[in-house]
DNA sequence: ATTCATAATTATTGATGCAAAATTTCTTCC
DNA sequence: GGAAGAAATTTTGCATCAATAATTATGAAT
C-alpha cells in the first residue's frame, strides 16, 4: 500500500500516533466509542497492532477501556483539568528549582534562547502555544529526571482533551508571558526558590483562569 | 484449561498482574529479556493477550520494548531510585498537604486507624511493609486526585524493582515509624504546611537512607 | 588464520479467523 | 399498548498462521 518507510518504531507506535493527533484534532471526541473495524480499515491494517496502540493510550490515559465495551475517548471534566492542572504545577515548579540550582551555563543559555522566542510570538497564538510547549518541555530534559518528564508529558496531552485551555484566552497571552519572564529571570539568578515560587504562580494563575 | 472464573477483568490484565508478581518476586530478573513463547507456554494462552500485557506493563515502565527484540525487564539504577524516590517525596507531600486542609474528621478517622494498625507492626518486617503502602495509597485515595493516585502508584511499582529498598534495611523501621506519627499529628492538627513537611522529611530520610 | 558474506534458524510483528458476550431488535403475551 | 423474552447482529477478545527482520553460524576468500 503505502511506501515502505524506513519505520524505527513499530507499527503499533505509528498507529498511536495517528490517533493521538485525531484525538487531538478533535475527530475523536471524547466519550465517544471508538471503532477498531472503521479505524483498521481506514488505515488499511489489521486490529491486532490498533488494539496495542489503544492500550498504550490508555496508559497515557487519553482513552479509557470498559471491559467487553471496548475503547472510549476519555472524557475530562472540570475537576479533572483543575487536578491535572494541580499536578503540573506541582511538578515543573519542583523541576524549575532542580534546573536553577544545578543547570549549566549553556543550557540556561538554551533556555534563554527559547524565551526570547516566546517574547517575539505573541501575535501569532497558535505559535506562542508551541514555543511555549516547548519551554516547559526543555526545562523538564534539563531538569534530568525522565520520570517526571515523561509524567509531565502524559498530563499534558490529556490536558489537550479539553478545548477550554487557559491559554486559549487571548487576555492570558501577556499575563503568561509576563509570568515566564519571572521564571526566566529567577533562574538566571540561579535562585531555586524563587524559581519553584514563580513556576507556582504561573500555574496557579493559568488555573484561575481555566475556571 | 483452567477454571473460568468470574473475570470482571480481560485476560490481559489478569496476565498483566501475574507478570507483576513474577517480577517484583524476581521470577523475571531486570535487564533479562522475557521469553513471550515461554510465557504463553506457562500460562497456556497464546501470545496476543500477552503481548498487551506486557504493553501495558510497558506503560507503567516495568518493562521496557525494544523494537524487533521483543521486552526486557526494566532495569533502575541508582539515579533512577533516586529520581523516582524525589517525585514521590514532591507527590505525596504535596497530598498530604491536601488531606491536612481537606479531609473529613472519618478519613482522618480512617487513616489514624491505619497508622495505629503500623504502630502494632514493627516486628513483622513483611506486614510493616504492607500496612505502610496501604497508609500512603490510603492518603492519596483520600487527596482525591486519580491522576496523581495513578502516577504515585506506577511509581511505588518501579521502586519495587530494586531490592536494596531503604525500608528493608532494620534501622529505618523505627525511624520510619516516628516520622510517620510525625505526619498523622500534623494532619490531626490540620496543619497543612507540617503535614507537607513531614512528608517531604519522611521521603528526604527515606533516601539518604537508600543511598 | 581472520574477516566478510551468505544462508539458515529463531523470534518478533502483523493478519486472519473463530468463539463468546453483549446489545439491540423483533415478536409474543399479558 | 407496553413489557418481557428470545433471537440475531454487532463487537470484543483470544488463538493460530504467515511473513519480516535479526542474529548466529558456517564457509570461502584473502
Amino acid at each position: 500500500m503505502s511506501a515502505v518507510s524506513l519505520s524505527p518504531r513499530a507499527l503499533y507506535e505509528e498507529v498511536a500516533e495517528l490517533l493521538r493527533q485525531r484525538i487531538f484534532r478533535r475527530e475523536l471526541e471524547p466519550g465517544s466509542w471508538i471503532d477498531e473495524l472503521k479505524i483498521a480499515e481506514d488505515y488499511g491494517i489489521s486490529r491486532t497492532p490498533l488494539r496495542e496502540a489503544l492500550k498504550v493510550l490508555a496508559a497515557e490515559g487519553l482513552v479509557t477501556m470498559k471491559v467487553r465495551r471496548g475503547a472510549y475517548v476519555t472524557e475530562v471534566d472540570e475537576k479533572d483539568m483543575s487536578d491535572i492542572y494541580h499536578l503540573l504545577g506541582v511538578l515543573e515548579s519542583d523541576a524549575a528549582g532542580v534546573v536553577a540550582a544545578r543547570a549549566t551555563a549553556e543550557q540556561l543559555r538554551e533556555l534563554q534562547a527559547i524565551h526570547d522566542e516566546l517574547e517575539g510570538a505573541t501575535a501569532q497564538r497558535e505559535r506562542f502555544f508551541e514555543v511555549n510547549e516547548r519551554f516547559h518541555m526543555r526545562l523538564l530534559e534539563v531538569a534530568d529526571n525522565r520520570w517526571r518528564k515523561q509524567m509531565v508529558a502524559d498530563l499534558r496531552k490529556v490536558m489537550k482533551l479539553n478545548r477550554h485551555h487557559s491559554l486559549f484566552k487571548s487576555g492570558r497571552i501577556a499575563e503568561s508571558l509576563a509570568e515566564h519572564r519571572a521564571i526566566m529571570a529567577a533562574l538566571q539568578a540561579r535562585d531555586a526558590t524563587a524559581a519553584t515560587r514563580a513556576m507556582l504562580a504561573h500555574f496557579h494563575n493559568g488555573l484561575e483562569a481555566a475556571i
